[in-house]
DNA sequence: GTGAAAGCGCTAACAC
DNA sequence: GTGTTAGCGCTTTCAC
């Protein structure tokens, strides 16, 4: 059906090595001859089949990218920075989307194995040390998105950092009191930016000789539903906290929704501020912690493919700076 | 590095003819001859190259999904719908994401040619003549999603009746100057299910014997910003309508957005209804007509299965039922 | 039933 | 410079 090298080369009268040279632009070959090859190209409207160049090469030109829950918000925009990478690098990606430990570890399985994938990107998934081992033992070079590992490169932004911008903030609003509403604590799948976000907070309430109530903590499931229950039992009990920092904008949103439950104006009865500035936060008016989603898309891509093609550096993490966007959902304290 | 195919069967002590023939769940193999390749296969941790396998059968096992902007989310959901069947299929997929006539063109090129994919999915695509001859002489399938063409097999939701019951819950309420706040008439990528949803809204009105004042109608880019200018215009008009009806909810929160700056409270002094039924609509409380986005993907994925496998029917348009979701943005007219 | 061998379409090493 | 050829790791006849 389609044209192969052979035709090309027929059609030519060469070769199909010096086919095969023209298509890589590899030098020695006599300009004529390039020529002559290239009109034949043309003619037959021929395109090298990738598969066969992916056999012979050894190589699959696709990077898996392995994700926790494609829903959501802030997993897609890092996504879509590897993905304008990665296009432009002429490589493929393969989504796989790790929703439970069990997929997680089948799915590094087959990466590293079956699918033979040149590398990885693993957004927000911290491999456990039996994934480690069969990681490197594949040799599959892998890199790291939200997330941390001694021995693999990663490309995180500042939690610690963001933390102690939403708590400064608030503090110099004149709050004392501050509420968190964060991820689980020991979480399945081993992301633990929510907690060093929390550390953040936790600093900057320091620096003033200020605490956070313990009990003003919860850490429950990612979903703004579960983030709403949480808000509200801390909200709900003897003074309460006049400000709350959730670890993303999806849990804020559940926060804000359970001020809205309790009848608590926002900010005039509550102060709330985001994490990661996703596109609804700037819908609903969020103040919120901005971080470079997409960048750390684009930047995990550039490492990889340096990692693949031997000129990349080793182990390291690259963190990306965060800055406070401030909308309406914050101010005084009541 | 790797075990092969030879490794096994000189392990096993048969030929790689064989061990191929357990791998596929072939019969004609004695149950013990078979029992013989399985250990070795066990014992050699091997797996077989999808590359080679590619090769050899002509298959790519991979499904090309081209889109429009990967930012809008309802194309999300519907390539979440079609990454869990294509998974499940055991099938890769590449995504190209479609922002311009040009890319588009050049995607099919790609998808027919070098990528030799075995079938293609189009979100909100729906290809020109041209393009049309391109998929036809490649004959790789396709399937459309939210898009159509009288020769290629769609899923699509029910445009024209989502818009009525946009159109019929509004008038129930009371209203009877609508307005409308669409997609571009005219795409550059060819969908339209705005005007399809537009269409619905009136033949409601005319249900009753009203019509929709052609002024109250605006028909701009797909963002949110835009959208948010064109109603301002339509609301800041002598006798503006009551209530508008958005193409789809990223446009209905731009409407709420220009509400909001008219000093106009929703749903009292304007009410505002979407379509789609995005995660966000529900966070801000958005009336919206729900339409089954992962379902779309999921139904889509299933009919290309078939198609590829042969067991397809031929070119036809499958259409999901939508409904109304009500939240709090729609109410009396004032 | 099972083994041997011929592709699938490319790249790269090796002659000339 | 350029042609020839041996793989890459499978699947699939075709004998036996």
């Amino acid at each position: 059906m389609a044209a192969t090298i052979a035709d090309v080369a027929r059609r030519a009268g060469v070769g199909v090595g010096t086919v095969s040279r023209v298509l890589n632009n590899r030098p020695k070959v006599r300009p004529a001859t390039r020529a002559r090859v290239l009109t034949a190209i043309e003619e037959l409207d021929y395109v090298p089949s990738e598969t066969a160049r992916r056999l012979s090469l050894g190589r699959t030109q696709t990077i898996a990218v392995l994700s926790i829950h494609l829903v959501i918000p802030s997993v897609i925009e890092r996504i879509r920075g590897i993905e304008s990478s990665l296009t432009a690098a002429g490589l493929d990606m393969i989504i796989r989307n790790v929703e439970t430990v069990d997929r997680r570890a089948q799915a590094i399985r087959d990466m590293s194995r079956a699918e033979r994938v040149d590398g990885a990107i693993f957004i927000s998934i911290g491999p456990d040390p039996d994934e480690y081992a069969q990681i490197r033992a594949s040799g599959v070079p892998v890199v790291l998105v939200d997330a941390h590992h001694p021995e693999l490169p990663s490309v995180v932004s500042d939690d610690v950092e963001g933390g102690r911008i939403a708590g400064r903030h608030l503090l110099d609003l004149g709050h004392t009191r501050l509420g968190f509403v964060g991820d689980p604590p020991n979480p399945s799948l081993g992301v633990r930016s929510s907690r060093m976000r929390l550390q953040g907070v936790t600093e900057a309430l320091k620096e003033r000789g200020l605490r956070i109530d313990p009990s003003h903590i919860v850490e429950g499931e990612h979903s703004r539903a579960e983030a709403r229950r949480s808000a509200l039992t801390i909200l709900s009990a003897p003074d309460p906290p006049t400000a709350v920092v959730a670890a993303n904008d999806t849990l804020a949103f559940g926060v804000l929704h359970a001020a809205r439950d309790l009848g608590l104006s926002v900010p005039g009865g509550l102060s709330v501020i985001g994490y990661d500035d996703i596109d609804a936060a700037d819908l609903v008016g969020l103040t919120t912690v901005h971080q470079p989603l997409q960048e750390t898309g684009t930047e995990a891509a550039r490492r990889l493919l340096a990692l693949i093609d031997g000129t990349g550096t080793g182990p390291s993490r690259t963190t990306l700076p965060v800055h406070l966007t401030v909308r309406e959902t914050t101010g005084p304290p009541p």
